[in-house]
DNA sequence: GATGAGACTGCCAACGTTTGCAGCAAGAGT
DNA sequence: ACTCTTGCTGCAAACGTTGGCAGTCTCATC
């Protein structure tokens, strides 16, 4: 079916290692025949058989990336990034969706562990043990998510945090709501934390409503509890509660940024859709996914010497638009 | 490293032939035997290596989908629904992004296509020629496009495009104003069809803007050009752009809905995270992932016998929500 | 002219799986 | 007692690639 070493090798008289060696280890063959072996290979439209490759190697040249759901903007910015880092460094990527089913993500991450090197696991919510138990039997890179053992690219909420307690501070808040994400989910608890540290720091007594998954649905039953509460300025756990938010109370005829603010996490593309803008802290999302390739490709480098596992940390900052504003005098 | 055949025959006192039939061909061996065999492989954790067995089957088990922007929200539940049903029937789906660049399409396509038994493209703009000429290599099932001897899923957009220009007669619009598609696009010429064809037959004037690309900021741009015109309905090529013109429109003071009247195409999640809500033409974007599969995996089983190129059709239908209403008196 | 070095190249085994073929034992039919 | 089937199992080849080892040839050196 498709071109063989074998066939050009015949068709250049030589005999198989001598094709192999001309197109992988070009300086130990001689430069006339080398040369002529490309030519043939390339009028042949010879392509190497990655299984016959990774069979004698034990490399797949794959890496997999697990995410809990596509459709979440803040997600594709980071696959786009695996996937151009990946490809600069010859390697394809094999993605899983777990659909936002915690039971699931595991499962996938064992499946696709049988078809790659390395495995990038985006903001996992599965139990910490489970998670250092997989990271031994193969390397993985958590991607917002800390993990013992394991190389990890996460975000640091504090600075993003404080500008935004600070800003709704600077309008005229002193009292906040914080829109909770799922329970068990890592990330919520950072984000909870560094916006309590910057509450306190700042003397803003700081509400809590939730759980809530990150989807606008969710974000949308939230508006209602936040609507019958006494407070003003919400932060929610990501954009999408946010929008959620945002678009129900607009359609209940409340002003998004006069009579209440919200402010959301990850400055997804969607934040600039809505009218008003959302305010929202920006996390570098293709910094997370170039940086966990990067990480991931070291850790398969150093193959089973030491797995040094990295924790690379990346900042985040407030960006101002138009949700936030100077609340009615009642909520001051 | 891993768990080998030869590992699981050698703890068996079998051959590893007879492991293989154990758990590949369950009736060909002795019941006794299979299930001591397939007790002892699952207490070592055996499991088939994918390059061992797609060297001798020449098969890989994975199939490539190539979307041109995963940002895009039409594209993850189409994503979804393919990765569903794909790992349903025991593939794995390799995805590539080519970020709207219609040169890498190809390349990517190609690239893919070593390491894939078929191909999935996802509204493919690359010439009719190389597609047609790529089908002839693997099996390949495109959606959103109609391609000479190869199976395709696209969507019959007659219906909704009717439903949505009656629906702006309704009201009392006379003109509407087609936002169109990047230029090469096949989708973009279907629809601009099949709305030409639905204003010829409810006696309405259809304008046209653009080419504009499937993003928001191209909407925003287009949101300019259409103020300045006279026309107070827009139908944009995709909720995209209907979403930047909207953003822009209220933006710049105007009430969509009301002042203005805005229709998307493929009814996105996003249709309804905006005020007012995006009156959408809905698509069935996990019937086209599931769908696309299905074919696919119907060529692959029919191999090299009959390629029968099928199409497979799915209906549109309008979607009302607030971003359309009665036109001003002075545009009627 | 013998020796050694160096530059290329070919042979062959190995990777893990599947599968056609043959072997074997046990039982059925004559 | 003989052959024939039936049911099960093992042998060995094949898939395409890589890499250690050894072989050949050329050329310089003494």
């Amino acid at each position: 079916m498709a071109v063989t070493l074998a066939e050009v090798a015949a068709a250049c008289n030589v005999s198989t290692s001598t094709v192999s060696r001309a197109l992988t280890d070009p300086e130990k063959v001689n430069a006339e025949t080398r040369t002529r072996i490309e030519r043939v290979a390339r009028q042949l439209g010879y392509a190497p058989s990655r299984a016959g490759r990774s069979l004698v190697s034990g490399r797949t040249d794959t890496v997999g990336l697990v995410v809990p759901d596509i459709a979440n903007p803040f997600f594709p910015p980071i696959i786009k990034a695996v996937q151009a880092r990946a490809r600069d460094k010859r390697y394809a990527v094999l993605i899983a969706d777990t659909d936002e089913h915690v039971a699931d993500e595991l499962e996938l991450a064992r499946g696709l562990s049988r078809q790659v090197d390395g495995l990038i696991l985006a903001s996992p919510r599965t139990a910490p043990a489970d998670l250092t138990r997989l990271a031994q039997q193969l390397p993985v890179v958590f991607v917002n998510r800390e993990v013992e053992g394991a190389g990890s690219v996460v975000i640091d909420e504090n600075e993003g945090m404080r500008e935004a307690v600070e800003h709704l501070v600077s309008l005229g808040h002193r009292r906040i709501t914080y829109l909770a994400g799922p329970r068990r989910s890592w990330s919520n608890q950072q984000r909870r934390d560094a916006l309590a540290a910057a509450c306190e720091q700042n003397d803003v007594e700081l509400r809590e409503l939730g759980p809530f998954e990150p989807q606008i649905q969710a974000g949308m039953r939230a508006a209602d509890l936040l609507q019958s509460s006494e407070v003003a300025a919400a932060i929610a756990y990501d954009d999408l509660i946010a929008l959620g938010v945002m678009s129900r109370l607009t359609e209940r005829g409340l002003q998004v940024g006069r009579e209440i603010s919200v402010i959301g996490i990850d400055d997804s593309p969607l934040s600039t859709v809505t009218h008003p803008m959302l305010t929202s802290i920006h996390v570098p999302a293709a910094e997370l996914g170039s940086a966990a390739v990067d990480l991931l490709l070291e850790q398969l480098r150093e193959a089973e010497a030491t797995p040094t596992p990295t924790t690379v940390k990346l900042e985040t900052r407030l960006v101002i638009r138009g949700s936030t504003g100077i609340p009615p005098d009642n909520l001051r």
